[in-house]
DNA sequence: CGCCACCTTGAGTTTACTCAAGTTTTGTGG
DNA sequence: CCACAAAACTTGAGTAAACTCAAGGTGGCG
């Protein structure tokens, strides 16, 4: 058994004991057995359509992704954002469910699907993935039936903080000490729509709500200082 | 390698061939190596609650259930609702991260999360029933982002009727024949409710609405005769 | 037969949506 | 580096869908 801990699914040799799937990102990129190909997409790029036969996975190695489905009348949903150490390809059909676009420059590594289904090391970390996606997704169905704009909006701002606002919530870290942090959108305002089940509209005006009051403020369009992570935290709806 | 087609979790024996989950149901119940543990639970009584230590998994065998999260404030967000076949009791941290509630007299099959850890062949049956929830959370989180009061409502319905208004949905079976068919909610209209994310109102409203329009008859409160599917289909905003 | 839980319906309200400008930002070419 | 165009974003006014609150109806079971 090796000791090292490793964090990617790039870096699994076979015999690394699993230790997270997008939890913590020490390791350089994989270098492991798999040193198969890599794959650049720039921001906007479709990776595959909903309905694409699936035969890889990816591991996103930098940048973003959504995977989002479109009703005939051209509604769109994301139904999920990943990010670096997240996996996506996965299907139980021969068929992709969902499409996977990059919303940033994006490096991936490319898995076929057979590599995966014969290593149990790999199926094993794969299943950790599922089960951590599984989570994200009830939480987001949460949001989607019970949540007001304001919460899906605050919910969606706090997800950007690390360490904040889940179950690993630190609180602020210390009195007196500054409750901020810059984080980047990565998305428009339409995709954060498309993501949060609401109008373009609304998220414009729900961010300026926040502005108004006083705990972010939009630095670039695409990056948000917010001001008061507390402040946004109790706005969510899970306080 | 057996060649006989095993349909159920509890049927495995760690040789059996994969061959779906909760896809169809021609086995007894499970007899397998698994003969281990059955558990019975009537109507509302709680199998695990958000936060109870995972420690096992359960394979329903007969009955309905669902799992839900609720909010502080004691909004509730029913997240999947899980019928023969179908397996739960999955966590990736210590914890659950939903309550387990039966909707019905169900009984399951209960494993030790450890015997599933220690047989591959357990492992990739686990994984497939995890892509396949993936798939149908995917669905319903489009339901909830993007589809209208009457939407959810024709789409929970169709998902009552086997074989129609999904991938592989047959449309009418025959000119002439009748389209019809008499489904079992399993479910009171604020189950219901908080699994579409809407008001018990706003689903009597539909169901009234429905009735009206001459594509359902209600009989007993929990068993809708739908008189006419492609009908009720073309309402889910899938068509 | 009557109670209790569940369901339905109505009236009024609220939230988020639609439509329509107007503004800001970003990217491109001179 | 500036001017311009295109894309993205914001804001306002009016509307519509679903919500809340309240009352009344229905059905199942002792």
């Amino acid at each position: 058994m090796v000791s090292a801990t490793l964090t990617k699914f790039s870096d699994l040799d076979g015999q690394a004991p699993f230790n997270g799937c997008q939890e913590n990102f020490k390791q350089p990129d994989g270098i492991g057995k798999n040193t198969g190909r890599k794959q650049r997409l720039s921001a906007h790029d479709v990776l595959f359509y909903e309905g694409d036969k699936a035969e890889r996975l990816y591991e996103v190695l930098r940048g973003v992704m959504m995977l989002y489905k479109l009703l005939p009348d051209g509604r769109r949903q994301v139904v999920y954002i990943l990010r670096e150490g997240d996996m996506l390809g996965f299907s139980n059909r021969e068929f992709f469910d969902c499409t996977a676009e990059a919303l940033t420059e994006v490096e991936l590594q490319v898995f076929e699907s057979r590599e995966i289904s014969t290593s149990p090391m790999m199926q094993h970390y794969v299943n950790r993935c599922l089960l951590s996606q599984m989570e994200t997704l009830h939480e987001h169905t949460v949001l989607l039936g019970r949540k007001s704009a304001l919460e899906r909006v605050s919910t969606f701002l706090m997800s950007l903080v690390p360490n904040r606002g889940g179950h690993g919530c630190s609180g602020p870290i210390e009195e007196g000490k500054p409750d901020t942090k810059t984080v980047a959108l990565s998305m428009t305002r339409q995709e954060i729509a498309d993501y949060l089940g609401l109008t373009i509209e609304t998220v414009s005006r729900v961010i300026s709500q926040l502005k108004r009051r006083g705990l972010i403020k939009v630095e670039k369009q695409d990056s948000i200082h917010i001001t008061n992570i507390c402040g946004i935290c109790q706005l969510t709806g899970m306080h």
